[in-house]
DNA sequence: GATAAAATATACCAATAGGTATATTATTTA
DNA sequence: TAAATAATATACCTATTGGTATATTTTATC
């Protein structure tokens, strides 16, 4: 790794989380060089302009909650345990992601569904990598007999998504943990009567 | 209602949607003139600041649903009815919703949760108000023997309102309708096998 | 219809936005 | 270690931001 390729890089880490609380356009060429301590020579020697910064922030951001929704699907030793694993983790960091300002998807969603085009494609892309993974531990589920095989993977992979998210924009705005465990007990609601044989 | 206030209510009305799309710290004064067709001076000499204008174009936004939300409750003959009629307005709506920037109440909630302070508490109340009125309606049930009466209210109506959310944010950025009717099947089945009796 | 008051338009302000050209400093290669 | 190159800092640019003071127009009162 060059110097030039560690910098954008340490750029895009430390401009992460304030492109996720202040939204992508609201944050500021100056609230980057504050999260860096560097100065634009710096910044647009490594970005062509803002749009790609605000970019490879959004994409390092859905992909640290990806790869950590990644994670708990490896450390499972079952479908349940894997499709369980995913609310619980808000269930126990709810804070922690509170402070980081929410979930990068919902943020980046939100911003650019109908305004920020430049980052509908990539949000859109994210948030079907993301339902994709839930939707294989559903059919890895259903394929080793652990699942009903008649429950349609996709359509049960958008619903806990949506019953994570949902609650995830209740805990936020007011700033109450409680609401995650409600998903965790609707999803595992769900699990249980729906999906486990 | 003097000119001052049909002026004011008119500014309000004509900007609400901006500031719905483009989101509230986004929308600058030069969108409100240009929304509006009129000056700063008209426009100053109605709002304090720009956060006065930003506060009453959410205010009016969520009581447009809030007061749709009333609408569908006043009309229904029976709680199943009235709680069905909420995701429904979307099945139905989906797209005319789209074109206006999708719930107000996610948007701003999304916005104002970490950092514009100063609309948190406005889009908390709201969303309480939003809450409350869904669980009335089920509270309302129960006092009618329509459902359980063991059935706790408030955890049903953030289900309800949650999995509503969730379904519009996938529908929102994935500009498919299909995510309106996947809420409407899931709160159905709720309604249905856990608060009928 | 003239006058007073209210409402709106115009012209300006400092601060900040994103972005660029150039000077300076680090780093690498010979 | 000197020269070439890559990387970063500095100084500056124009456009736009929210906001204000004042001029002008519209509205209401007599």
């Amino acid at each position: 790794m060059t110097k030039a390729e560690q910098t954008r890089q340490f750029i895009i880490e430390q401009s992460a989380t304030v492109f996720n609380v202040k939204g992508y356009e609201n944050t500021s060429l100056s609230d980057v060089q504050k999260a860096t301590k560097l100065t634009k020579g710096a910044i647009y020697g490594n970005f062509a302009d803002k749009n790609e910064l605000a970019i490879a922030a959004y994409e390092y951001n859905s992909s640290v909650i990806i790869n950590a929704l990644k994670d708990w699907i490896g450390k499972a030793t079952s479908a349940k345990e894997a499709l369980l694993a995913y609310p619980d983790f808000y269930v126990r960091n709810g804070q922690i992601v509170f402070g980081k300002g929410g979930c990068p998807l919902m943020n980046a969603a939100v911003e650019a569904d109908d305004h920020l085009h430049f980052m509908r494609d990539i949000v859109r892309k994210s948030m079907k990598q993301f339902l994709r993974l839930i939707r294989e531990v559903i059919e890895q589920g259903q394929a080793k007999k652990e699942f009903k095989s008649k429950a349609d993977a996709t359509t049960y992979a958008a619903t806990i998504f949506s019953i994570m998210e949902g609650n995830m924009l209740l805990a936020k705005i007011m700033n109450d943990t409680k609401y995650f465990q409600l998903a965790a007990d609707r999803i595992k609601l769900i699990v249980v009567q729906e999906l486990l044989k």
